[in-house]
RNA sequence: GGAGAGGUGGCCGAGCGGUUUAAGGCGCACGCUUGGAAAGCGUGUGUAGGUUUACCCCUACCGUGGGUUCGAAUCCCACCCUCUCCGCCA
């Protein structure tokens, strides 16, 4: 969200700002709106002022046994009347906030204008692809031959769009899952968190989930309880309506957990596999940090997810979004795409952002600076450190073999007890 | 799920229709005092909005949302959360 004040002072950088990411918005309808929306706070404040002044007079009259019935009369008037302005600047505000509530963030100046993926720009490369003497299969070819993955158990028990792991192919979910908070924990240092996967309405406005997103989200019904799209909802809502002193600065969180996205507008992407799913898990990177050490926190964010890449030997690049392919909350962001052999291309596997203090103001969390001095929004950011299933995917397919079998990268061994996951029969 | 107790500023804690512009204390900041410190004294100490060059001023906020009233932290209703006990359960 933004801050009022400075959205007024500044529609010109709005205006460039829809213009750069490809949105419309309708800064006219919100001025109109803004003005009579002050207007009636003034009047009103003014009847509020008069009434208190009143009150006292009435308790004095009251008090020194005189007649206040005039006045009285006189005043159940005017809080008709403040009654009234009340509800009507309820309503404006409710109209004002839901605008501000859905215009995205800005994009840093570093950030390329582009208009969807294919102006993004590519930032470093690391690693080779894989060479096979063979055709390499896709993941669920792979996986279901070596017997570890179940997409039709899925969908007998849930739906389409869910995945049964099994034996192996379950344990290197959980290893890789292991291996990641491991890293972080040990050698990045973040603190491992274990939230909720359950979040409530709040939270995921506070993280900008909503109001815009709902058709994104599962819901429970006739409850306030949603599943989590992503834990960044649930890290960044550790610290909602709270103020950090400075010297606690930067605070380093990593969580894992199931992630659940209804995802409505994918339909007809990716159908096969388990590349897009309902229900995934997820490592998540996140970092709440002073506001002028942001940019450089969020180079170093981006560089932990990688290092799991490298750890794990998977040929990857990391692209700069460009303006029109950036999500809602973001500043600036650097998606991590692994190689996937078996249709020869780049998928993503990590998306790492800066939402300098957007999602913070939306929140409340402020920090206390050091010297003292008023408080001031801190700056928040996350990254996928990995997602599992799609790095579930990368090692089945980049490691797969002629036979069928599956090589397990030498620091998932100790987390796997083998060498290969064997080829089924 | 049931019964009871409770939710007030950064913290503790009073207030239960109008001298509350939220008492008092602690903490914190600044100042006075001191050789220096402690104690003492004084001043200040939140968030949001409106007005404003700025200062000032005004409005709202006592878990949340409604209601009663000229006036609500205080009375009424609903909900949320915390604690204790019971039930259920991994």
């Amino acid at each position: 969200m933004h801050d009022l004040n400075y959205f007024r002072d500044h529609l010109d950088v709005f205006a460039e700002m829809a213009k750069n990411r490809g949105i419309p918005l309708n800064l006219d309808a919100f001025c109109t709106l803004d003005k009579e929306r002050r207007e009636l706070i003034t009047s009103t404040e003014q009847l509020k002022a008069q009434r208190n002044k009143a009150s006292e007079e009435i308790a004095r009259l009251k008090k020194e046994k005189q007649n206040a019935d005039t006045l009285i009369a006189e005043m159940k008037h005017v809080s008709e009347r403040i009654k009234h302005a009340d509800e009507l600047i309820a309503t404006l505000d409710a109209t004002q906030r839901e605008l501000l509530l859905t215009i995205p963030n800005i994009p840093h100046s570093s950030v390329p204008v582009g208009a969807n993926a294919a102006d993004n720009k590519e930032v470093r490369r690391w690693g080779a692809p894989p060479k096979f003497d063979f055709q390499p299969k896709p993941h669920w070819d792979v996986g279901e031959g070596a017997g570890i993955l179940d997409l039709a158990a899925a969908t007998k028990i849930a739906g389409a769009r869910f995945a049964v792991y099994k034996g192996w192919g379950a344990r290197l979910e959980r290893a890789l899952a292991n291996f990641f908070l491991d890293v972080h924990t040990r050698e990045h240092g973040y603190t491992e968190i274990l939230p909720p996967f359950i979040v409530n309405s709040a939270s995921l406005m506070g993280a900008g989930q909503l109001p815009k997103f709902e058709a994104d989200l599962f819901r429970i019904k006739d409850t306030d309880f949603w599943l989590t799209p992503t834990s960044e909802v649930e890290l960044h809502n550790l610290y909602r309506d709270e103020t950090i002193p400075e010297e606690k600065l930067p605070i380093h969180v990593t969580a894992w957990t199931a992630c659940f996205r209804s995802e409505a507008g994918a339909a007809g992407k990716d159908t096969r596999g388990i590349l897009r799913q309902h229900q995934f898990q997820k490592v998540e990177l996140f970092k709440f940090t002073h506001p002028e050490k942001s940019y450089e926190e969020h180079e170093a964010l981006t560089r932990n997810a990688e290092t799991i890449l490298q750890k794990l030997g998977l040929h990857y690049r990391t692209v700069l979004l460009c303006t029109g392919d950036m999500g809602f909350a973001s500043s600036k962001t650097y998606d991590i795409e692994v190689w996937l052999p078996s249709s020869n291309e780049f998928r993503e596997i990590s998306s790492c952002s800066n939402c300098e203090a957007f999602q913070a103001r939306r929140a409340g969390i402020r920090f206390k600076p050091k010297g003292g001095g008023k408080s001031d929004f801190v700056h928040t950011l996350n990254g996928s450190g990995l997602a599992v299933g799609r790095t579930w995917i990368a090692i089945v397919e980049n490691y797969q073999h002629a036979d069928g079998s599956i090589l397990i990268p030498e620091v998932l061994r100790p987390y796997m007890g083998i060498d290969r996951i064997p080829a089924a029969g």
